[in-house]
DNA sequence: CGTCGGTCGTAC
DNA sequence: GACGTACGACCGACGT
């Protein structure tokens, strides 16, 4: 005999129930409740997941009358209707079940509880192990031999004869009788009045049953429970038929149809879709398995010479590039795969390791061949960050023309605020289309193996799908990006930036480490006393870098008064501010502050920068990434060159490490006040227009308008206030804030504000204008077009609301101003004569590697190039220098 | 031992 | 609670 099928009966009324109490309110992309299905699902997830069970079946209410109502019209009369918000989710909880492949079971006469009842008894019989999931103590009476019940809320327990007994206190058997004498006020069960929980489970306890009890009520020793009981037997006679579960229903158990076989992909996948269940819809995903591929590999000569006559042919093809390495100008390419037509790919082997040493011959015949399609500008190429395909391709000595659409650059262009721009997260959004990963693939983190040591098979397979997803993502987001008006900015822009950033990268930036290394052992003396001073001051040696113990220092041992709490953990902050504040009275916060600079500087530049020299070219190559930040600024990382200290000497030090190459100059080039002026253009503001036009200190002017011609101030300290007020605005600064920063009361900051709008009334309206334009269309845009969402502008929570306005006024000045520093870096690098070259970006900062001789005329060329960038309604000017190092050009 | 959230600090 | 956009070092809690 084979081992009985567990059986699995849920209870779904009432789970669908607690799901909707147990969740908190969720609403779908249409508005709609969803909890309830959430919760629903969640649920019956995990219990399949964790019970396995062979069969299955859920059984529902529906909303008729059923026998009870004719055996008491009373019944569940006083029940409220089901809420709407729940009753709008049925169709989709019951739509769920079945997608994952719970069959369903309602009748129109009889309850859930019935229905389950039956079939467990016929189950039973058929020698099932029958198990009922609910969170209703009425299914006690249903248990014995063969049949248990199961809470899912209580982890694990299976309640069984014994179970029942141990936590409802009487055996299955006498569950009925106990209920039928309690009642059920929500189900308007009466009972016997006067008797409860309690009292129903010690009177039978101790007479047996209910028979026995209205058979002789004389032997009950309690007189009310007596009265009660003589009174009321023919309630309880009542109560116990409605409470009996019935286990006569006209269903048939019908194992085959409760196998349970998995869910139903497709299905989950539409349904979770629609309600917007997003981590849901990711696992239910068609994968490649669903899908009809002709992915395979092309090894021979002969093979890449018909794939690159299908893609002259197709005029267009996409590519995937598979390079090992963590820094993407120091890639090495282990193979690449080209797709013509969807659900195409071929991918080319060229560095496995499997392959083995006498494949270099085949490794440069196959890119041999390549090379004319790679070049081919008429061969427009598509691919997911084509960057990094161009750089790796071009280290190989294979470039890539004819570069057409970046779907990770489109991607951005169409939603900036939702990075990373994954190609797997594409695939799934736009074509409901679950793509491998790259950590399936080849495993986690630092465990994660390098490609060219996988098998390679799984590498065929991924990389032919990433090339035939870029292919299959191309129209749609093309046709999106034409839909928003961002054709042209992706055209003009993004696009013609890729190359120009590769080079950047590919050319690096020269660093002198033995600059650094002798600052690093200065630095450590200066480390080393500091911390000595500041141990001795605490009285103990502890890690002045753990916010935590500098704080229990400062703060329990020292007892100075600590001024503000930390977000998130509560711990007393230990930021510059309230450090600042302590100097004043104790000399360790001096101290620390002083440590906690040079270690910074020490360990984020001054050490770091050595370790990221590339050996080869004794340059750092920092990678820019084009599709992070959500004003269309670039990033830099590995190593970010953007943040290299300028306001101490130590970091100017430091800048001053980045040098030229032996008979070469570094030029920068930087716009004057960029921001600002963006602002003058965009508000039209009279005033200040006039003061760019007439070349005036705008920050004087500002001071001016804001202080008066007669403050008394001195014009330095004027000056200084004015500027963090110009910049104060664009970022939307509060009284607050601007009051902290300048050292005046808040009251004072206000009327600062308050004075600079009077000053300047075009920038006060630009602002509402602004507010109220994005309120209205739900996104806000540079000047180029660039756009980003703004949906919180409609939030009714002030503080959630008062950040999207900062944001909304802010895109349109730091995004405008980062669309014309990529003008101006396209308008430039083709032109630059040869020997030059543009080496870094810094937001508002060309820097370019020049030789000697050609410095001056390099550097106005630049400045005319990047005034002309953009014609606004003031002048833009740009500041040039020229310097042995980084440090010099910005002098 | 690796991952990850929190905090802090650098740039524009 | 209070300034927009980034990247990254370090700590320490947590999980394997």
């Amino acid at each position: 005999m084979t081992a009985p099928r567990r059986l699995l009966l849920l209870d779904g009324s009432s789970q669908l129930y607690r799901a909707y109490h147990a969740i908190r309110p969720l609403t779908g992309p249409d508005g709609k409740p969803t909890h309830a299905v959430y919760g629903f699902v969640t649920m019956l997830r995990k219990l399949l997941a964790d019970q396995r069970p062979d069969l299955i079946a859920a059984a529902f209410d529906t909303r008729g009358p059923t026998f009870r109502t004719g055996l008491d019209a009373e019944y569940k009369a006083n029940r409220p209707s089901m809420p709407d918000d729940l009753a709008v989710q049925v169709p989709a909880v019951h739509e769920a079940c079945e997608a994952l492949g719970v069959p369903i079971l309602m009748h129109d006469e009889y309850e859930a509880d019935d229905v389950i009842g039956t079939l467990a008894e016929q189950a039973r019989a058929a020698g099932c192990d029958v198990g009922i999931v609910t969170g209703d103590k009425d299914f006690f009476q249903l248990v014995r031999d063969g049949v248990r019940v199961f809470n899912p809320r209580d982890e694990g327990a299976w309640l069984d004869a014994g179970g029942v007994e141990a936590k409802f206190g009487v055996a299955p058997d006498k569950v009925v009788d106990v209920l039928a004498l309690m009642g059920d006020a929500v189900d308007n069960v009466k009972g016997v009045p006067g008797i409860g929980e309690k009292g129903a489970r010690e009177l039978i306890t101790a007479h047996g049953s209910l028979d026995a009890l209205l058979a002789d009520p004389t032997q009950v020793a309690s007189k009310r429970y007596r009265n009660a009981l003589e009174q009321h037997a023919d309630e309880a006679r009542l109560s116990r038929e409605l409470v009996r579960i019935r286990t006569d229903v006209p269903v048939r158990f019908d194992a085959e149809a409760f196998r349970y076989g998995g869910a139903d992909a497709e299905r989950c996948y539409r349904l979770f879709s629609e309600l917007g269940f997003r981590t849901l819809v990711t696992e239910y995903a068609p994968t490649v398995d669903a899908v009809e591929t002709d992915y395979g590999s092309a090894g021979s000569v002969e093979e890449i010479e018909a794939l690159a006559g299908a893609a002259r042919a197709a005029g267009c093809c996409s590519l995937y590039v598979l390079a090992d390495g963590d820094r993407p100008a120091q890639e090495s390419l282990v193979g690449l795969a080209v797709s013509t037509e969807p659900g195409c790919g071929r991918y080319i082997p060229l560095g496995h390791a499997a392959l083995g040493a006498e494949t270099g011959l085949e490794a440069q015949a196959a890119l041999g061949a390549l090379r004319p399609l790679l070049a081919d500008p008429a061969v427009r190429k598509i691919g997911h960050d084509l960057k990094r395909s161009a750089m790796a391709l071009a280290r190989a000595g294979a470039p890539l023309g004819g570069l057409d659409t970046d779907t990770m650059i489109s991607s951005y262009l169409l939603d900036a605020t939702r990075p990373p721009h994954r190609i797997e997260d594409l695939a799934l959004e736009h074509l409901g289309y679950k793509a491998m990963t790259d950590e399936e693939l080849r495993g986690r983190g630092a465990k994660a193996l390098d490609y060219c040591d996988l098998p390679p098979d799984a590498v065929v397979r991924f990389c032919n799908e990433r090339s035939d997803l870029a292919l299959k993502l191309a129209a749609p987001l093309q046709q999106r990006l034409a839909d928003d008006g961002l054709d042209a900015l992706y055209r003009e822009l993004e696009l013609p930036l890729i190359p120009v950033l590769a080079a950047i990268e590919r050319e690096g930036i020269r660093v002198d480490t033995q600059q650094l290394g002798r600052m690093s052992r200065e630095l450590d003396g200066e480390l080393a006393e500091l911390q000595q001073d500041i141990h001795a001051l605490a009285g103990e040696e502890f890690n002045i870098n753990s916010p935590k113990q500098l704080a229990a220092v400062l703060f329990e041992k020292l007892q100075l008064p600590s001024s503000r709490r930390t977000g998130k953990t509560r711990v007393p902050s230990t930021s510059v501010a309230v450090l600042e504040e302590l100097a004043v009275d104790h000399p360790i916060a001096r101290k620390v502050l002083d440590w906690r600079s040079l270690q910074k500087l020490k360990g984020t530049y001054v050490d770091a920068l050595p370790q990221l020299v590339n050996p080869e070219t004794g340059r750092v190559h920092t990678s820019f990434n084009q599709a992070v930040a959500a004003t269309g600024r670039l990033s830099s990382s590995d190593p970010n060159l953007q943040n290299i200290p300028i306001r101490t000497e130590l970091g100017r030090e430091i800048r001053g490490a980045f040098v030229a190459a032996e008979g070469a100059v570094l030029i920068s080039a930087d716009y004057s006040q960029i921001e600002l002026r963006v602002l003058a253009h965009l508000a039209g503001d009279d005033s200040l227009v006039a003061a760019f036009e007439r070349g005036d200190d705008i920050h004087d002017q500002t001071a001016l308008k804001v202080f008066g011609p007669n403050s008394g101030l001195d014009p330095h300290e004027l000056r200084r206030r004015a500027k963090i007020i110009n910049y104060a605005l664009l970022y939307g600064k509060t009284a607050f804030t601007l009051a902290r920063d300048i050292g005046v009361t808040q009251k004072a900051a206000q009327e600062f504000i308050d004075a600079y709008f009077d000053g300047f009334p075009g920038v006060r309206r630009y602002i509402d204008e602004t507010i109220a334009r994005a309120r209205e269309t739900g996104y806000v845009s540079t000047m180029f077009g660039r756009r980003r969402a703004v949906p919180e502008l409609a939030s009714r929570n002030g503080q959630i609301r008062a950040a999207a306005e900062r944001v909304t006024v802010n895109l349109p000045i730091q995004g405008t101003a980062a669309d014309i520093l990529k003008r101006a870096m396209i308008d430039i690098h083709g032109d630059l004569p040869d020997g030059a070259a543009m080496i870094l970006t810094v937001h508002d900062e060309l820097l370019f590697e020049v030789p000697e001789a050609l410095a001056e005329s390099v550097a106005e060329f630049v400045r005319d190039r990047m005034e002309r960038a953009v014609a606004l309604a003031v002048p833009l000017t740009v500041d040039v220098g020229i310097g042995r190092n980084w440090k010099e050009a910005k002098g």
